[in-house]
RNA sequence: GCUGUCAUAGCUCAGGGGUAGAGCACUUCAUUGGUAAUGAAGAGGUCCUGGGUUCAAUUCCCAGUGACAGCACCA
């Protein structure tokens, strides 16, 4: 005698066990249409199972957002159903709900290329519109795998066998089709709606390991409906149009050319927002206590030998020859070494801790080919670097200290949100297990008191110690770690780094290696896309532009530009022959934050039309006031705050 | 690096076995105008590079390079 309880906290009983089909039946026929799957207890489970026991009942209606996922992954199985359909002989591998859609990995001779995909979803909206329904059975394991195993399908009989011993294997089918599958499921394809499209077709290995056989994928994007998958198409487009390499040609930013692949043509604009960037950040860091130091690009092999550095990145790093020299040099890939040469300079002392070491290092690393991503994945780049050299006690208020004063930069650049991941000691790692041990203890105590909450990230620390790591979002949802801190017991060891304790006696310091935005040009093309190109005055590479409406307004317009320029504005004046609609259209296109129009009228009132990037309407200020304003305006926001 | 797609004017792109076109941008001339495109004229191309097929290749084939998407990688 079941008694099943629903959300509102009513009570229904029931003779004998009964399925979620018959309960939502016996609640209202408008449910038993709408109920897509159910929540027993907490889990999530086909309306064709039985409850044979009480317990908490909740439907899943299309009207939930719990509804996306069971959309999304069945219209996986559709896509796998309708991929055999068309092509006999494709083995199915896996299929899962991804963020905004789904996509299935399929193994076949002849990868799947874009021009395949109207066929499979017209083949898709087929099987679909016959609404089969999907039914789960049980089997027995060793059943399950000789059944995929005759049936060719080895990358399913492989999956069967690494499954946990204890694991019930079931399999859904959907008409004549079926495949193995954890569910639950909605009750039929039909309920997979017709708000979806195939995206894009990608190549990518079995397990997510490069040396597994590649799988040819197809991405699927599934929604609700129309409606919803309308927005989504809409938001790509939208992403589209503040991708940073356009917006960095548009606005006349950066380029990079063939000639210096993963490097960084940094044009006059652009370079003026690197250094607005770098100027903050070296303020910052001065008011925290940082010293700003400088280390060679070239170093001799045996420093990196020494790091460990050259027997793990070896690959990955330029090298540099001399014909007169036996010495082989290579572009530092990294800072870390050379701080510590820095440190070993003379004694130091136990008072001398922590001793915060910052540089702004250029750094050059061989990045594959294919990791390769406008001015976000480079080859050359510069890092907002600095090592902490302290004490094993002074670890944890060094990371909250760091921490604090990472959310301030972060909220000044406009980013309220990001998220945090703890990194563990990986697979290929330095230093001893007890070391490990205590360097990942001390940074989850520092994350406490810090009050950081954090995902953890198995496996995937830096050789030398754990981290966390700071993630931005773009604007296309891809994300970006661009800061971190990482805990480095080794380093020092390896290097010889060593202070003088206050019992005169020698110690190791411990290192942490710390970032807030990371690399410079992976952060300006996170800042390009939060913003599309319309940066807030401080950061704006043009911040005004004077533009005459007449040329007996020159004379006025250049004393304007240069009263502006005297308060420290970058300015920039059109007096050219054009009309006045035809200026401000060019300027606002280039995202130009503030235009002043100047006419006869102002010229002979000493004032200016003041016209705000996107606004329609003009404000007619005296000069000496625009200036001000705007000169206000324009401060970052760290002077603000002094 | 792997899989796929792509490479034509500064940009966005069309075209196609007989050495090329549009819009915008650019230059010149006329126009001096009041808040998102004034008009006219002009200039601009080794059709990514190398090889092959062909009477003829920018177009077809092969290789390379680069870009893009995804995967793998990211000290």
């Amino acid at each position: 005698m079941p008694a099943i309880t629903l959300p509102d906290g009513s009570v229904r009983s029931f003779p004998g066990a009964v399925t979620g089909t018959e309960i939502a039946a016996a609640i209202g026929p408008g449910l038993a249409r709408a109920a897509l799957a159910m929540v027993v207890n907490g889990a999530e489970m086909d309306m064709a199972r039985e409850i044979t026991e009480d317990a908490q009942v909740k439907f899943i209606t299309r009207k939930d957002e719990a509804a996306l996922e069971l959309i999304r992954h069945d219209a996986a199985h559709v896509l796998a159903e309708a991929v055999q359909a068309l092509y006999p002989g494709t083995q199915v591998t896996i299929g899962p709900s991804i963020e905004n859609g789904f996509y299935y990995d399929f193994y076949r001779n002849e990868p799947f290329t874009p021009d395949d995909l109207p066929a499979i979803e017209a083949k898709m909206r087929e099987i679909i519109a016959a609404n089969a329904p999907f039914t789960r059975e049980v089997l027995d394991r060793d059943d399950a795998i000789a059944y995929f195993t005759l049936k060719g399908e080895s990358f399913k009989a492989e999956l069967i066998r690494d499954l946990p011993a204890d694991q019930t294997i079931t399999i859904y089918r959907q008409g004549e089709w079926l495949d193995l599958c954890r569910g639950p499921h909605l009750p039929s394809t039909g309920a997979v709606g017709t708000a979806f499209k195939l995206m894009k077709t990608a190549g990518a290995y079995w397990r997510g390991n490069a040396k597994n056989p590649m799988l040819s994928r197809i991405y699927g994007t599934a929604w609700r409906d129309q409606k919803e998958l309308d927005a989504y198409l809409h938001q790509l487009e939208e992403a589209e149009r503040r991708d940073h390499r356009r917006i960095g040609r548009e606005m006349d930013l950066f380029h990079i050319q063939e000639e210096a692949v993963g490097s960084i043509f940094w044009h006059q604009k652009g370079w003026k927002l690197y250094r607005t960037v770098e100027a903050y950040i070296r303020r910052r860091l001065e008011q925290n206590g940082y010293e700003e130091v400088r280390t060679p690009q070239l170093v001799d092999r045996k420093l990196w030998e020494m790091s460990g550095h050259w027997d793990k990145y070896r690959k990955n790093m330029f090298i540099a020859e001399v014909v007169e020299e036996e010495s082989t040099l290579a572009l530092k890939p990294m800072n870390c070494p050379c701080h510590v040469q820095i440190f070993k300079q003379g004694l130091r002392s136990y008072r001398q801790l922590p001793m915060r070491m910052a540089e702004f290092g250029a750094c050059h690393r061989y990045e594959p080919s294919g990791a390769l991503h406008g001015i976000m994945r480079v080859r050359a780049f510069t890092q907002d670097d600095a090592h902490i050299f302290c004490t094993e006690d002074q670890i944890a208020d060094e990371t909250v200290r760091f921490v604090e004063l990472l959310e301030s930069v972060y909220k000044d650049f406009g980013f309220e949100s990001f998220t945090v991941k703890f990194s563990d000691r990986p697979e290929t790692r330095a230093g001893s297990d007890e070391v490990w041990d205590r360097a990942e203890a001390a940074l989850k105590s520092a994350c406490e008191k810090a009050g950081v909450d954090y995902t953890l990230n198995p496996g995937e620390g830096a050789f030398y110690g754990p981290k966390l790591e700071f993630v931005l979002r773009d604007a296309i949802g891809r994300d970006w770690q661009c800061g971190t801190i990482q805990v480095d017991f080794v380093l020092p060891e390896r290097l010889d780094a060593e202070y003088v304790t206050s019992e005169s006696g020698r110690a190791r310091p411990v290192m942490l290696h710390r970032a807030i935005i990371g690399s410079f040009e992976r952060f300006l093309g996170i800042l390009i896309e939060q913003y599309a190109g319309r940066f807030p005055l401080w950061l704006a590479p043009t911040q005004v532009v004077v533009a005459t409406i007449v040329s007996d307004a020159d004379p006025y317009a250049e004393e304007v530009a240069e009263a502006l320029r005297s308060a420290g504005l970058t300015v920039e004046l059109d007096t050219s022959n054009q009309k006045i609609q035809a200026k401000i259209r060019d300027h606002s296109l280039h995202h130009v934050p503030n235009i002043l129009v100047v006419g006869r009228k102002e010229a002979e009132e000493r004032k200016v039309a003041l016209r705000r990037l996107g606004g329609a309407a003009q404000e007619i200020l005296p000069l000496e006031e625009v200036v001000a304003l705007l000169k206000t305006e324009a401060t970052p926001p760290d002077l603000r705050r002094n």
